[in-house]
DNA sequence: GGCTTGATGTTATACAGTAACATGCGTTCC
DNA sequence: GGAACGCATGTTACTGTATAACATCAAGCC
């Protein structure tokens, strides 16, 4: 899926879902998408500032925040940033992946193996959201 | 355990470990003993003004960012805050669980149940630190 | 004593995020 | 058409989180 493809199916997700993804979150996504990886809030802000002149920081984070709602971002705690999401139409539950050493971000599909973790929260009398792990390690580039 | 004999206990593990647990690192550790959760680095710093006067922030993360290596505190990334672990001395990987609504953290120990996500970072090329998780979810008193 | 090493102090600043209020703009309802 | 509403965006100012860089201090070693 390429960038166009993606940010037509983003638009169409949103308004699914009865929303709009106007000009500005759809600029604001496309700045996301142009990095790979994880991007800084405050990376996309001079991004746009550049493409459009004058742009605060509330105007990117109410973007971003949009985003993240839809799940067309991820929000990586761990990293301050966000990733984008490249199958949010699937009903799914995912573990992002954290290289310690380059940083770089992958997202695997983990439904089944969650379960485990589900029942020993449960155990303590806690009820999982649906949700994204965040775990760190190293990826197969940085393992010596 | 009572806060005095963790704070021995931690000594103890320091030394064992081949480092100090200084008067201010340990002083450090036993303001985040004193709540009850999830603390924060500028709550911590706050508290420490009282009791010492003049400190600046680089004073307290630097004590936090040891305690965090030695494995007697944990940090919440979702919240920017930190919180002991009070059995550092077994290995273990833990779990913790942050309730949405009123925030408050528990951790439960999870070794058997992370072996499925291991498998499946294993698939992706990618090897699992040993590490925390962190979920979020609802705690038994808010759930309705 | 003089040197090294690691911990702490100090200043200044970078980075992350939000509150609060103003403005614009399309829809609906009359 | 125009009043009223709701939502998105713009703007200002601020709070909160974290670190760089350099100065100082104290303990151990030769």
């Amino acid at each position: 899926m390429n960038s166009n493809q993606y940010l037509q199916a983003a638009e169409l997700h949103c308004e699914r879902r009865g929303c709009k993804l106007t000009a500005l979150r759809k600029q604001v996504l496309e700045l996301v998408l142009r990095h790979e990886g994880v991007v800084k809030a405050y990376q996309v802000l001079a991004d746009l500032q550049k493409e459009r002149g004058a742009a605060a920081p509330p105007t990117v984070y109410r973007a971003l925040d949009f985003l993240v709602e839809q799940g067309l971002l991820h929000r990586v705690d761990a990293l301050n940033g966000f990733i984008v999401c490249d199958h949010f139409e699937c009903q799914h539950e995912s573990m992002i992946l954290v290289c310690e050493t380059c940083g770089k971000v992958q997202e695997v599909d983990v439904m089944a193996a969650l379960n485990g973790l589900r029942d020993v929260a449960q155990a303590a009398d806690f009820t999982l959201s649906h949700q994204n792990l965040m775990l760190t390690g190293l990826c197969k580039a940085c393992r010596v």
